[in-house]
DNA sequence: AAGACGAAAGTGGTTGA
DNA sequence: TCAACAACTTTCGTCTT
């Protein structure tokens, strides 16, 4: 975060994961915060102030609903990991050839190990399937960090990833377009959804593309994927534009109200929340400018401007010009 | 000079016959 | 499959601060 540019400095981590109430908002000094873990957020119930973000899921991977249950799945080892291309669940046979006891192999047994690496090395990463998985969670994972999501949803993208590929899906797409399509999905079920358009940029790959590719994967593989509305959006932009939670809050109250006067069917959810912020930014003397909302929307000044001009003409919101 | 405004024409996706 | 349609974009000239 750059101060310079007024962007509120976040405070450290205080969370206390067995309780959310050891940490406070720094904007109001309240205790009152919720931890929205779908999210990966911890946010001020009062203000709605982000104080926390990309928080790493740290609870078992498995859920457990009952005490036997809890009991198996009690974890032993190290996490399956679904981003690595064979869980990290692969045995490597040893690039040395001394046996268990640190002792020299004698050289009939060290030719059999030796066939026996060349050929695990054959299996384990020949077969077309893994090749293509090792290349795709490699791009996940540069993408993921250049984006900078958390790992429960790089997590969750590379699960779709391999159902998609069991559904042999990959066909008529590029590795990168698909990932992308995976990523941006697992954002939309983790309700911090992307835009296209950001996912696109950072993965190189054309718009249009990736929107064809995420409607097909949407269509192949049964996971609900929930809309996105305008308030998923809102505490990243305003976090981007260097708001407080006052303009998110009051932002995401303007959208409720819109949303009961039905006058967000149909519309862009980035443009509606560009415009919710324009206004609590306006009616909380933090402005921003049209273009610089505009602009982390990833919508143009004109669309801004309509919604703004619907909003304040349908909820009676008075704005001082 | 920057920001806001609105008109007009163009674009890509959705819908319903 | 295709045309109608709504939403959004691009562009540009004008007005306001």
């Amino acid at each position: 975060m750059d101060e310079t540019l007024g962007i509120k400095k976040k405070r450290p981590s205080n969370y206390d994961k067995d309780s959310c109430t050891r940490a406070y908002c720094i904007e109001c000094g309240s205790t009152d915060v919720i931890c929205d873990e779908a999210r990966g957020e911890i946010i001020c119930n009062k203000c709605g102030l982000v104080i926390e973000e990309h928080m790493m899921d740290l609870g078992p991977e498995w859920r457990s609903y009952t005490a036997e249950e809890r009991k198996k799945r009690s974890r032993v080892g190290s996490p399956v990991n679904y981003s690595i291309h064979d869980k990290g669940l692969s045995t490597m046979i040893g690039p040395e050839d001394k046996d268990f006891y640190g002792k020299k192999l004698a050289p009939s047994r060290r030719a059999e190990i030796y066939r026996l690496r060349k050929w695990q090395r054959r299996t384990r990463t020949h077969s077309s399937r893994e090749r293509n998985l090792i290349q795709a969670l490699s791009e996940l994972d540069r993408l993921t960090s250049q984006m900078g999501i958390p790992r429960s949803i790089k997590e969750e993208a590379a699960i779709i990833y391999r159902k998609a590929l069991e559904k042999r899906m990959s066909r008529g797409t590029t590795i990168e377009v698909m990932v992308a399509a995976t990523l941006y999905a697992a954002c939309r079920i983790r309700k911090i959804p992307r835009t296209l358009d950001e996912v696109a940029e950072n993965s190189r790959i054309n718009k249009k593309q990736l929107g064809q590719c995420f409607r097909q994967l949407v269509r192949t593989i049964d996971v609900a994927i929930p809309i996105s509305t305008p308030i998923d959006f809102i505490s990243r932009f305003s976090n981007e534009l260097g708001l407080s939670g006052k303009v998110s809050g009051r932002a995401i109250k303007i959208l409720e109200t819109a949303k009961k006067a039905g006058i967000t069917a149909g519309k862009d959810p980035t443009g509606l929340a560009a415009a919710a912020l324009y206004i609590s930014g306006i009616l909380e003397d933090e402005r921003r400018t049209q273009r610089e909302i505009a602009r982390v929307a990833r919508v143009t000044e004109v669309t801004v401007r309509n919604r703004y001009k619907e909003l304040v003409k349908n909820l009676q919101i008075a704005v001082a010009v």
